[in-house]
DNA sequence: GTGCTTGCAAAGCTTTTGCAGACCA
DNA sequence: TGGTCTGCAAAAGCTTTGCAAGCAC
């Protein structure tokens, strides 16, 4: 669903856009803040807000929703799962064969039109679980 | 993740349980709040939260986090798919066979120890979709 | 100049928490 | 009776919104 209005660019849109693709990681709103500002001190939370809102309406961005509390955004807007650590927060990414998809994500299930979908992964990773190890936990 | 603390029973928490159930369809916390005061005028929200996060804990009830702003409760706790329909905020279920999921959800990832996950679609519902045909949109 | 975009502040929403009293075992 | 559980109210955390000023085109 793409906005009607018209867009225009901003010198915060495109610092916005920068961040996500230079944090990489599935940064939240909040760490995008937090790099924005790196370059525009000035700018506000509620633009970056607004700015990845609109991202992810325009397939720009994906957003994460089923992760944590916050939302993620990922520069990477091709299908693919994510793995998060319930210890550290870190978000990974999981590759599925192309096959395995086409499989299990129909167009149509039971008269549901399917548009999008988000798969999850909860668990610990690697340095984490090497940390717990080492605590002998 | 059990608590370890001793566990009581208490009206509240039957009913909870019971309007979860009864319920059935990935209800909200405030849903089941609105279920749970026809039975019990007097209980809180607040105790509906508790109970809620404790039966989640204790794998009595799955959570199922952010697949809209809200979290929603399932008492089928078995490994499954979940459908929300981006009009109408409807969960649904979809089942998918053993195969695929042995295929899909290996016990490790690239280090990564998986202990959960949760797959989401998001789409429009054949009620929705009808609804939508009738309006000529 | 038009009207989209921003920053600020405040509000919105779901969920959590502190505390005193109630209740289960 | 001891200690868990509840209800109330307040707070927390993330996100959205209203509004006036600023800026792109």
């Amino acid at each position: 669903m793409n906005r009607t209005v018209i867009r225009r660019n901003s010198k915060q849109k495109s610092i916005i856009i920068a961040s996500v693709k230079k944090l990489g990681n599935h940064p939240t709103a909040d760490e995008v803040f937090t790099e924005a500002r790196k370059l525009l001190p000035g700018i506000s939370l509620s633009t970056v807000y607004r700015n990845l809102a609109i991202l992810s309406e325009n397939d720009e961005l994906l957003s994460i929703t089923n992760l944590s509390p916050e939302t993620h955004y990922d520069h990477n807007t091709h299908r693919h799962f994510h793995m998060y650590c319930t210890e550290c927060g870190k978000v990974g990414d999981i590759d599925v064969s192309e096959k395995n998809m086409e499989a299990l994500f129909p167009d149509k299930y039971n008269g549901f039109q399917i548009n999008g979908f988000s798969v999850t992964f909860s668990g610990i990773c690697k340095n984490c679980s090497i940390l717990k190890d080492s605590k002998g936990e």
